[in-house]
RNA sequence: AGGCCAGUAGCUCAAUUGGCAGAGCGUCGGUCUCCAAAACCGAAGGUUGGGGGUUCGAGACCCUCCUGGCCUG
């Protein structure tokens, strides 16, 4: 039996918050030739552990993950990096005859890797901060007004209270010279050479993830998030407006060291957030195509996702 | 038992001298091209504790009942 397809399969595990994507990713490592390639903006970083329920050491050694760890809290990443370690990855770990198999919520680093990016600058502090210094002085619908001279398009399609979008805007018109629209209207080369097998964990009832997500808070508040975060403060010099700073459970542990809210604020604030962040994971899951919906919440989960997977491997190994 | 205060959206609270019941948070839906666990947009949700009265008009004023809190015995 050979290979037909030129494409080799690559596994895509997605999934709100909580919808048990850990679990279902080490099932499979242990039963197929994958290597599991981490899609989280937030385990991204490192001594986030607590929090962001990064795999333990047990099953870390028993399914290696990649990208996890690879940045400090202080340093920020981006959806254009992870695409390109994300690829460098999948290359190796296929010519060593694996499967890749990628896990995780973050909805957007999917889409860059499927679907590429077009070219664009990358982020650049010290514009950012000058755009953030004219947003401070004249507010940021003045600055979505200076945006409508140079890209009217973009301007157009953004709220004037959008900051984060503006901003990214004007710093691509400083940059390049050029407007971002006409920027993205060049056709992008999408360099995808796999053969993706696409799964989503989504809950068939919302209520109960909600159960599930709070218990889970609970779980972290117990283990030490409190704790962790006062530590990872000591030993680098964080700030709250950082990206890592503003994950969830980070953002609201914060604003309980700070005095802000007791503990059971916290514990309320951070529950909505993760349910918040369900939702919007939801919204996303929603809009994809080409993609096997499984109800994350019935029993023997992993053994349905294993079926599945087995499946179509073996239907493209015969059919291509 | 008597006296006082309170009761308005799921929660916390607004609402001139009686004049169209609102906000924040939460919930739900959506947007998304180098910060995405981010940022932004939209929507739903009320017999104003119950009943009666005054009034053109009551969340507000009067009577009564219910519930919670505080004070006194």
């Amino acid at each position: 039996m050979s290979i037909q397809s030129t494409k080799s399969p690559a596994i895509l595990l997605m999934g709100p918050t909580a919808s048990g994507k850990t679990a279902v990713a080490a099932r499979l490592a242990r039963e197929l030739p994958c290597e599991i390639i981490s899609v989280d903006s937030a385990q991204i970083y490192k001594g986030m552990d607590i929090g962001t329920a990064k795999p333990d050491a047990e099953l870390l050694k028993r399914a290696p993950h990649h990208l996890l760890d690879v940045i400090e809290p202080h340093e920020s990443y981006s959806a254009a990096r992870f695409r390109d370690d994300a690829l460098a990855l999948m290359r190796e770990i296929t010519e060593r005859d694996r499967i890749p198999l990628l896990v995780g919520g973050t909805m957007l680093y999917f889409k860059a890797l499927t679907e590429g990016m077009s070219e664009l600058p990358e982020a650049d502090p010290v514009i950012r901060l000058v755009i953030d210094t004219m947003a401070e002085e004249e507010g940021w619908p003045a600055v979505h007004a200076r945006l409508m001279k140079v890209d009217r398009e973009t301007a157009s399609r953004l709220e004037p209270s959008d900051a984060q979008r503006i901003q990214r805007a004007l710093e691509v018109y400083y940059l390049t010279n050029k407007p971002m629209s006409a920027l993205l209207k060049k056709p992008k080369y999408v360099y995808f050479p796999y053969a993706a097998i696409r799964i989503a964990l989504v809950p068939g009832d919302r209520e109960v993830l909600h159960e599930r997500i709070a218990q889970r808070f609970d779980a972290m508040l117990e283990a030490g998030l409190v704790r962790e975060l006062k530590e990872l403060r000591e030993e680098y010099g964080l700030e709250a407006g950082m990206t890592s700073m503003r994950c969830v459970g980070y953002r609201q542990a914060w604003d309980h060291l700070s005095g802000k809210t007791d503990l059971a604020q916290l514990r309320e604030q951070g529950i909505a957030a993760t349910r918040q962040l369900a939702k919007r994971q939801l919204t996303w899951l929603r809009a994809l195509e080409d993609v096997t919906e499984f109800d994350c919440l019935v029993p023997g989960l992993g053994d349905l996702v294993l079926e599945y997977v087995r499946r179509e491997l073996e239907a493209m190994m015969v059919g291509g």
